[in-house]
DNA sequence: CTGAAAGCGCTAACAG
DNA sequence: CTGTTAGCGCTTTCAG
């Protein structure tokens, strides 16, 4: 193991101390303000910008009550879509000043819960997440309202619960499977199949509903034969390591 | 867009206020402190419970020098080994109190530094890391080294830098291929091809050699038509989105 | 058993 | 142009 010395960091404090002046001289100085004159700005950024000097974030994150920093709360990412998600999220937030904090569910309920328990103490300004599979199931919004009330703004994605009171951001899953086979059966396609692994979920049955539409829309039969619903404990073996 | 209000979470103060007593009270009290009556501790920890308390973050940080965060470092996720790093990492820092603050490299090097300068302010009190392909390939690790020498530990994973003093964990790749063309030789292969998407990086050349050095040692003859190296531009191409 | 005060690092009135 | 002070939310001596 590589040994580690508690290396303290250089404060406004210490600057201070390193020119004879007060610390909201630095603070002024470091951000640029017109208070302070050119001579001392210019020598104590210099000195700042050499030395490394970085203020606090948690300083900072206390005095103005806000982290720049978003929760993200995934129930897998063991999966491309939420995978690209993630980096998408990542990156516009990055972009914008904002860190990610980053969790997995992992399709549990409980999980979910204890994540936006352990998040709600000031570590985030709000919430970006997609819910556990069992909590669509159990149908258990409870986390999510008392977050809310509590003022931790949400946003949902992808599997949202549409009772809460939130912003959310959603696919046409309904009109996405429907297209899909009004385009199948326009390339000449007569026998197109439904495969799913969350026919459980309301995504999976917008999608469903979508594929039937659509076989009705060109006049395909419906057959049941080409329905595979990839049942919830195969699945859980799926997603487990 | 739904709205929001700003709601001021309960902070130690508001409670004492509540009872009338000091905010240390309170504070040693929520604490379960011996030096407080039972009865005093019972009726603010039920008020505090009751009332959603939860001590903010960004306080305790700041008192207490350590943030219970690690900042990991991923040169893109949309890659199942990296994934599944992910949740590991993830898994384990939650059960032993730590968040996790993610951020993609996207195997840029610059985008990597500027993570590690982004991060370097107090957010985190590590990170774990694999570097950006551009990083081992430029061979440009100040960032690392400065990084560790103001005092924020490092510990590197599968594309590490040997050259820095840190934490490592790595796989053994040139006996990894060794052995799986041992294996496959037992089972009566003759024909072993050797494909990856990494030959620049140490990790493949420590692959490719361990490929050839298991040949040697079942006696099969090398065959350079059974290497197949995919290119970096063809990789990039592969990668971005 | 309870409270006052200092301090973590920083900003922002307000004085001088 | 520079400094003093208070305060963000919390813990921790030190007094009482």
């Amino acid at each position: 193991m590589a040994n580690f010395v508690y290396m303290k960091k250089l404060t406004i404090k210490d600057i201070a101390k390193e020119f004879n002046v007060s610390i909201s001289t630095v603070s002024k100085a470091l951000n640029d303000s017109y208070e302070i004159s050119q001579a001392t700005k210019d020598k104590i950024q210099k000195y700042a910008k050499e030395n490394n000097y970085k203020p606090n974030f948690n300083a900072l994150s206390l005095k103005n009550r806000s982290t720049k920093t978003i929760g993200v709360i995934m129930p897998t990412m063991l999966n491309y879509f939420f995978a690209q998600v993630f980096k998408g999220i990542e990156d516009a937030a990055n972009k914008n000043g904002y860190k990610v904090i980053t969790c997995i569910s992992n399709q549990s309920h409980n999980k979910e819960a204890e994540i936006i328990e352990m998040l709600s103490n000031g570590s985030i300004d709000g919430f970006i997440l997609s819910m556990a599979k069992e909590t669509e199931l159990k149908n258990d919004f409870k986390h999510f309202n008392e977050t809310i009330e509590n003022g931790t703004p949400i946003v949902m994605f992808d599997r949202v619960a549409h009772s809460i009171d939130c912003d959310k951001v959603i696919a046409d899953d309904y009109n996405g499977a429907l297209n899909t086979v009004e385009f199948l059966h326009k390339k000449g396609h007569k026998k197109i199949a439904f495969i799913s692994t969350m026919s459980d979920l309301q995504i999976g049955k917008q999608r469903f509903l979508g594929y039937k539409k659509g076989l009705e829309n060109v006049g395909l039969p419906f057959n049941d034969d080409l329905v595979v619903n990839i049942l919830e404990k195969d699945y859980k073996k799926y997603e487990k390591k």
